[in-house]
RNA sequence: UGGGAGGUCGUCUAACGGUAGGACGGCGGACUCUGGAUCCGCUGGUGGAGGUUCGAGUCCUCCCCUCCCAGCCA
């Protein structure tokens, strides 16, 4: 069930030169160790509220000014489930493809801490809101993993909880801001069906691409709104699992795919010493690149879990008759177009490559484009997804824009596609049009290409007399290549580009000159 | 971690998307020759993986690394 862990050698790679120092003295090759990786996933729900009280959820506000008395902990104050929280959770729940509990239960989770003044956690410990789910993804990270492939995840549980205030520590003295305490959190516990953090990193992206499409977490990890703990151990082949650390303080999906693949090397590092792992919490350093012991985390410490006797049971209508509960049935009938299904569509349908669909899903904006366009003009998905992906990024990238803050005309740019899939004008004139049209022209592309007389050369005598042209302009070159030096054909090709002024059909071009070459 | 700037021979530095050049170093040779001089030749490079393109150092995606500024570390 777990792939065999194995870490490719590259020269340039901080690992690998550590790996390398310090195996130096053993003969130890790591390539006959499992690794296994499990998640736990804290997600703030996306809600104005908090999860049991009408305090404000937003993240900037100044300190300590979202906070109700039932935050604070006040005597006789209780709590009141915020619906919303639920019928987010369940959502989240159906596109992981959990199964929903009828009812679920609220429990108090003890420890002391300054950021907790009513010294326990509320969480669904026991009967928790939904369990059993699993979700497929693409590991896709070129550079790492030639090429994308499919992996999946089962969720254990998916739990409501409060999150906990914040603790500023100063030199002298530390400050409470209780602003984030209570508001909702979602707790998704995976199995430990992952291999690497590649994949553990992939999966995070997978989870936020589906959160972000719900709108049920905006998943800003830089805020602290979606937080991610591993679990990391490792086993040698056939035999039973091996002692799991745990890493707390990943800030973001890099700090992810970082973290394990340093904690898995650590732990061969420490079993192939002849040392064992410790079953111990440790910090990500995303400065140092190392994973650190938590000191103040070693204790094992009793959370004496006991029912919140101030909530009743949560119970979801999973019929038709809601009787005023959150109705699964018509959350499930809302479920927008989930992620993979965007991506298994536009391969099915509009004939995109793997590779394209991952970039289009990736981006709402791209793919807005894309959909809007491929519905109104007919035109070859594949070339599509290229202009979109190649020509139009480009230009956007170069005024410095990102996709989603210019609002490109669908109309338009299906207009400069069909130009380009006839043969109409070139790909380097379709740079040219894009960029006339986001500096601000807002003429028709025909129109533009027809003004400034970009159609392309296809004309096989105009092109054969370009092609002359630049052989007897090229003498020397031409001497080159029949010494031999056949690569300086490129010079030749060139030189007919830039007299055409990019308008010429290359690919005839190659042909031609080819021909007038051997010619000669 | 966020914002900014970068990554081309060993070093420095060029190449509108069209033959990866030059300088220094290194190696070899020449100069009737001991010069720390001069000249000639050779050596050697696009951080990585995919993609777009007739063609990629240059365009796209992701990863890695370096520098600056600001954070973070219940």
């Amino acid at each position: 069930m777990f792939n065999k862990f194995t870490h490719h050698f590259r020269r340039d790679c901080h690992l690998c030169r550590r790996t390398r120092r310090l195996f130096s003295s053993k003969a130890g090759a790591n390539n006959q160790w499992n690794s296994v990786v499990g998640l736990e996933v804290h997600a703030q729900i996306n809600t104005t509220s908090k999860l049991f009280s009408g305090a404000s959820t937003k993240f900037s506000a100044p300190v300590n000014a979202n906070v109700a008395l039932f935050d604070c902990a006040i005597p006789g104050t209780l709590p009141v489930l915020n619906k919303k929280c639920v019928e987010f959770g369940v959502l989240t729940a159906l596109a992981l493809n959990c199964r929903i509990n009828p009812v679920s239960t609220f429990d108090r989770k003890h420890y002391f801490y300054a950021d907790l003044p009513a010294g326990y956690q509320i969480t669904q410990q026991r009967h928790p809101l939904a369990n059993d789910g699993r979700l497929e993804f693409q590991v896709f990270s070129p550079g790492v993993h030639k090429a994308p492939y499919k992996r999946q995840v089962r969720i254990k549980q998916l739990q409501l909880e409060q999150d906990s205030g914040k603790s500023l520590h100063d030199t002298d003295r530390s400050l409470v801001d209780l602003n984030r305490a209570g508001v909702p959190l979602m707790e998704v516990v995976f199995e430990p069906d992952l291999s690497d953090g590649e994949e553990a990193a992939a999966l995070v992206k997978e989870l936020i691409a589906i959160l972000q499409r719900l709108g049920t977490c905006s998943c800003k990890m830089e805020e602290g709104a979606l937080r991610v703990d591993a679990n990391v151990s490792i086993n040698r082949q056939g035999e039973a699992l091996g002692v799991r650390t745990e890493i707390k303080n990943i800030g973001s999906v890099r700090g992810v795919a970082g973290a394990i693949r340093y904690e898995i090397e650590r732990q061969i590092q420490v079993k192939e010493s002849g040392g064992a792992v410790e079953n111990e919490t440790r910090a990500w350093d995303a400065l140092g690149k190392v994973t650190v012991s938590m000191r103040d985390k070693e204790q094992v410490q009793d959370y004496r879990y006991m029912p919140e006797p101030n909530l009743p049971p949560l119970h979801v209508a999973m019929g038709p008759v809601s009787q005023g509960c959150v109705s699964v049935d018509s959350l499930k009938s809302s479920l927008p177009e989930l992620p993979e299904g965007t991506r298994v569509r536009l391969r099915e349908s509009s004939g995109l490559t793997l590779e394209q669909s991952i970039i289009l899903v990736n981006d709402s904006s791209l793919l807005n484009l894309f959909e809007d366009v491929w519905r109104a003009k007919k035109i070859e998905g594949k070339l599509l997804a290229n202009l979109l992906i190649n020509e139009y990024t480009s230009i956007l990238n170069k005024m410095d824009l990102e996709p989603s803050q210019f609002s490109f005309n669908s109309d338009y740019f299906g207009e400069i596609a069909v130009l380009l899939q006839n043969g109409e004008i070139t790909r380097n004139t379709v740079k040219l049009v894009l960029d006339e049209i986001i500096q601000g022209s807002t003429k028709r592309p025909l129109e533009i290409v027809r003004e400034k007389n970009w159609l392309q050369i296809t004309d096989e005598d105009a092109l054969r007399q370009l092609c002359q042209e630049a052989l007897d302009q090229n003498e020397k070159v031409v001497k080159q290549y029949k010494g031999g030096k056949t690569k300086v054909f490129k010079a030749l090709l060139g030189y007919v580009a830039t007299k055409s002024k990019q308008r010429a059909d290359m690919k005839k071009c190659d042909k031609i000159l080819k021909e007038l070459l051997n010619k000669q």
